[in-house]
RNA sequence: GGAGAGAUGGCCGAGCGGUUAAAGGCGACGGAUUGUAAAUCCGUUCUCGUAUGAGUACGCAGGUUCGAAUCCUGCUCUCUCCA
């Protein structure tokens, strides 16, 4: 590896962020000149962002504390046309409100791990739909328009890969990566931006808005490229037992958020340390030399940190101790998934299935009939002998009552 | 504009008049094992019902037939080749 004089790319190398760089030598020589600025865009396709993006936002807090700026590019404009990369088909065309419902729900995110302000290494938030939606489209394909051939736009893989798949690609989506180079272009410009950094699937986006700059007589751009996260076992990261990893508190509990790095598998638990905490290097290296069940409380740590980073201390604090009782003593921590029932309705009794349903550890009743009878129901840590078992009053024990489905899932019913 | 091919359960993919709630795989879930890991093994996998069962389901709308995912007609969408 080269020796890098920057602290910030040193950082970025050693903790593997960097999956490639398009000029290593002449970036590392910027940033020891002095600060820049950098900046990542992100897709408003939903309310929140989930923990694929959270490698790229860990860069951005690296930037940051090593003294530079980093800029948040919220794709305002560009999620009215959908990125076609690594995509088989068009995404659903977006509606003006809901893409600004998505871009509020994702700042509160970058909000908890950025520091926004106008100092001089405070993170800014811009929106390319500041721009993009007043372009006209003649000036536009004058101006942009000659430094595009159809044929070098074809050799992308976010191109490509649909072609080849005789996928259908439309014109909408076949613009995405000419108005995202626009972007690049226009942060230099507005912002002194000289770096984007993003995805590994962002690779020709960036590449492009490089060239375009560059013909266009902005001087020299760079990009980055963070690798694509998948688990050890080759999947892609970020599932759960109920889909994504969301990074909003609103979309996934802190207690979900802490479980989904405690079950992190054993060999990625260094590589996940240095993505997505800030522990020393040499810290890092001792809890990823521990074995056998030693390593679980490198988990813990983990799981602490991230989710600390995430949703914040008392977030993480909680999170812990909730797992703590619910596994280590097999009790129930206040933190599980809670639903309200009604007294009365307690009184009545209800019926054990419907009480799954409700509290969601099943989506249908055969679901729930399926699991009493794998033996994987627990009513207060006894299993569920029967289907037609009522849950009533009498088994409120400490103010609430404990449902299980398998080990892992548990749900706390509390009266009102 | 012309000629072909196709659309099946969360996904991939068989089926091509009845024995098909639809093979197989993946994924997911439960159990065993264990360390809340991985790997492995066993089981489950549309909805409702205690159950005999009923209701939905093979792009959409009709039709033929005792009976259709399977045959016919129209429509929608996609792909390939030709102009």
């Amino acid at each position: 590896m080269t020796q890098l004089k920057s602290e910030f790319l040193n950082i970025l190398q050693e903790r593997g962020y960097i999956h490639q760089v398009t000029d290593l030598e002449a970036l590392d020589k910027k940033i020891s000149e002095g600060p820049i600025s950098a900046y990542i865009g992100f897709d408003c396709t939903a309310p929140s962002l989930h923990v694929g993006s959270l490698v790229q936002i860990m860069m951005l807090r690296w930037l940051q504390k090593t003294g530079n700026k980093p800029i948040v590019l919220m794709g305002g404009g560009t999620s009215k046309i959908g990125d076609p990369s690594g995509r088989d088909e068009s995404r659903q065309l977006m509606t003006d409100e809901i893409i600004q419902n998505n871009l509020d729900g994702i700042f509160t995110v970058f909000n908890q791990l950025l520091e926004f302000g106008d100092g001089k290494t405070d993170a800014k938030m811009v929106n390319n739909d500041d721009w993009l939606s007043s372009l006209s489209y003649i000036p536009f394909l004058r101006e942009i328009g000659p430094h595009f051939t159809i044929n070098r736009m074809m050799t992308f893989d976010s191109v490509k890969l649909r072609l080849d798949r005789e996928q259908p690609l439309t014109f909408l989506e076949f613009n995405y990566m000419i108005l995202q180079a626009y972007d690049f272009m226009e942060l230099a410009k507005r912002e002194s931006v000289s770096l984007q950094m993003g995805g590994s699937d962002q690779w020709g986006n960036i590449v492009n808005g490089m060239e375009l700059a560059r013909r266009m007589g902005g001087g020299q751009l760079f990009g980055l490229t963070t690798p694509l996260m998948t688990t050890s076992d080759g999947k892609k990261m970020g599932k759960t037992a109920n889909g994504a990893v969301w990074l909003n508190e609103a979309q996934l509990p802190a207690y979900d958020y802490w479980q989904f790095w405690r079950n992190t598998t054993d060999a990625d638990v260094g590589r996940f340390l240095r993505l997505f905490t800030e522990l020393p290097m040499d810290e890092i290296a001792r809890l990823e030399a521990l074995e056998g069940r030693e390593i679980n409380d490198a988990k813990i740590i983990l799981a602490n940190e991230a989710t600390k980073l995430c949703r914040g201390l008392d977030a993480a604090k909680t999170a812990e101790a909730t797992a703590k009782e619910t596994f280590e003593k097999g009790g129930a921590g206040a933190d599980l998934p809670t639903i309200n029932v009604s007294s009365e309705t307690l009184n009545a009794g209800i019926n054990i299935i419907d009480l799954f349903v409700q509290a969601g550890l099943g989506s249908s009743k055969g679901e729930v009939r399926r699991l009493i009878k794998q033996g994987g129901a627990k009513l207060n840590d006894v299993k569920v002998a029967s289907e037609e078992v009522t849950v009533a009053a009498a088994d409120i024990a400490d103010g609430q009552i404990k449902l299980s489905a398998g080990k892992k899932r548990h749900a706390l019913v509390k009266p009102e």
